[in-house]
DNA sequence: AAGGGCTTTCAAACCGCTTTGAATTCCGAA
DNA sequence: TTCGGAATTCAAAGCGGTTTGAAAGCCCTT
């Protein structure tokens, strides 16, 4: 059943059956009325792509999903973000188009949304330190908004970010105040934005006390289990361990925990712990009593956030770029404790 | 640059030029270079809605994304189900379309990607007992492949998935053989297909060797790292203990061993753990020794298998139902050990 | 020189919708 | 009764491609 169908059947013109539908003041509310019932009765739905075709917008948006590294790692935040970002398309009646693609084709992916003009807006995935894809997108001029931001880039770009510095700064404050000296950052990989400045908030905590960040406690890599579980292993069995860990993921943080296991040790007495906290759906940070003490901030939410300024940017193309930063909170959990006296 | 302006330029018509690009036979190789050159020259790509409309193919694939319970539990499953199916869909050209959807409204979701008219086909994830769904699709008539199967359906369909049963029958000889005789089901929730069928194989092991499943062994639930630590804690403490457990994901046999350090028991020794293990990316099981015994198999790869049935099925629409029977291996970890002699 | 068969090119219709500009209808006021 | 303007409706022209059916160009044979 397409328009004409529809109109002939009504003994209307399209164009008539076209307005009523879609709420143009210039038909009558009695016409409308049929019209509706019809459309109705018979399971019309307007063919998306010829409409798209003529109003010249997609009804979609794109999303890059960077296939991290050469190993092939799915950011497991992924499925949240989207979640939340796909909450906001479905009211607006948006579909979200997801194209995986490894890191060095993903310029030509972006590039690829634009010409074969299949999207209106564009969300960008795991900015790096001075990311190129934020020129690229200014040069092509379609609309985008970054999850998290580029440091180095002094272009103008919309982004929602979580304040990574200030999240590891008081993380790493905290443990201080607990006694911990020796405290060790198992982070992301240090290319990737976040992962930049959450490294800057921890060693500002340090120097802020005068204390020299100490290299030989500070690793970086794909968030994975078994990463965090390795790096632990390492520097807990190296000449002067740490006391504390300050970890980039929860998954990550699962892992440092398995070592220090088996360790004979006990997470939260002998050693502590504090993660960041995605607040994944499948990865609650226990119940009543989390687990984890950890700087929390829901990426779900951070999606539905993406997409909404996203969807303002779109409406208003020409009100210049926004911005969005979340701050996350330190809850207490039960990895945290006072630093053992053999410190 | 659109066709019309290419065509102008090159002192040609339209639709030679939409033939030379497109490959076919009746354009001489001259123009067919001269053509191909302007194209790379000024960037021109053909506008992806209008192909389609006249076409009428969508050139893309569409996921609908259930939202598991009213927890808004996304299944941490899927992005590496979508990262292999996106790699057989990147090669082929086509998009890859997700709707996230809350359980009940899902058949709506795959109506609306009928009516639409944006895809060409569908995979269905995470099918029920008895899926309405396939039904659906079959009166719908687009083409589309289930990632599992749903056991009381009669009507033919195409699926790719995971021998559950066998699996899980084996995992459970595996721990009979050790020694275990109280062995306890952590399972995924008992609407959704899989976990019907490993209970299945899990019971089938059993009464094999003359023994009546215990249903207070038994539990099923959200396959969160929460509900395995619950579940494994409650039955930990009741009047008779489990020596064994069987899990149903990587993620709860985490909160699993959690549960079980949290009373002082050490996995692999006091109690046996066997999961299964669907080889996420950012969730490896351990290096070269693995963490847990597990039933392994891939679920990227199952994207794969899944994408590619269906662009055969789209390729082929009268060649009837397909179907992809994979096995998962048991593969030996430290979780699991012979059962502790006052089992 | 004319005709036949191939190869190459083109004009125009079409896909299903939106939207512009014009035409019709209806109403109360003159 | 006639007229002007508001309220409705419509025909037709896009949107940017593909595809059908016809035309043109070419080469070779008779």
């Amino acid at each position: 059943m397409n328009l004409k169908q529809l109109s002939q059947l009504l003994q209307l013109s399209p164009t008539t059956v076209s307005r009523a539908l879609n709420g143009f003041p210039e038909v009558s509310e009695a016409t409308r009325k049929r019209v509706r019932a019809a459309a109705l009765a018979h399971g019309y739905q307007p063919n998306l792509r010829a409409r798209a075709l003529a109003t010249g917008r997609a009804m979609a948006i794109g999303h890059v999903l960077p296939l991290e590294s050469s190993n092939e790692v799915v950011n497991p935040v992924f499925g949240d973000f989207i979640s939340g970002a796909g909450e906001v398309y479905a009211e607006a009646g948006l579909d979200m188009l997801i194209s995986i693609t490894p890191e060095q084709d993903q310029e030509e992916a972006y590039r690829a949304f634009r010409t074969k003009g299949n999207v209106d807006g564009i969300i960008v995935h795991a900015p790096r330190l001075n990311d190129s894809r934020i020129s690229l997108l200014n040069a092509i001029g379609i609309p985008y908004v970054v999850h998290g931001r580029a440091s180095d880039c002094r272009l103008p770009y919309s982004w929602v970010d979580v304040n990574n510095k200030r999240a590891f700064q008081r993380a790493t404050d905290f443990l201080l105040d607990l006694g911990h000296r020796r405290i060790a950052l198992v982070n992301g990989r240090e290319d990737m934005d976040f992962a930049i400045r959450r490294r800057a908030g921890f060693e500002a905590a340090l120097t802020g006390r005068g204390m020299a960040p100490d290299p030989a406690l500070m690793r970086s890599g794909d968030m994975t289990e078994t990463h965090g579980h390795d790096m632990a292993r390492e520097m807990l069995a190296g000449p002067k361990p740490p006391s504390a860990f300050l970890v980039s993921s929860m998954i990550t943080a699962i892992g440092v925990r398995r070592a220090i296991e088996e360790l004979g040790l006990t997470m939260g007495r002998d050693v502590s712990v504090i993660t960041h906290d995605d607040v994944l759906s499948y990865f609650r940070n226990g119940a009543e009593v989390p687990i984890f003490t950890s700087t929390r901030s829901s990426v779900r939410e951070a999606g539905r956030l993406c997409a909404q300024m996203l969807l303002d940017l779109i409406a208003a193309p020409d009100s210049g770029p926004r911005s969005r930063m979340l701050e996350a909170e330190l809850t207490l959990g039960q990895s945290t404790g006072p630093a053992p006296a053999t410190g």
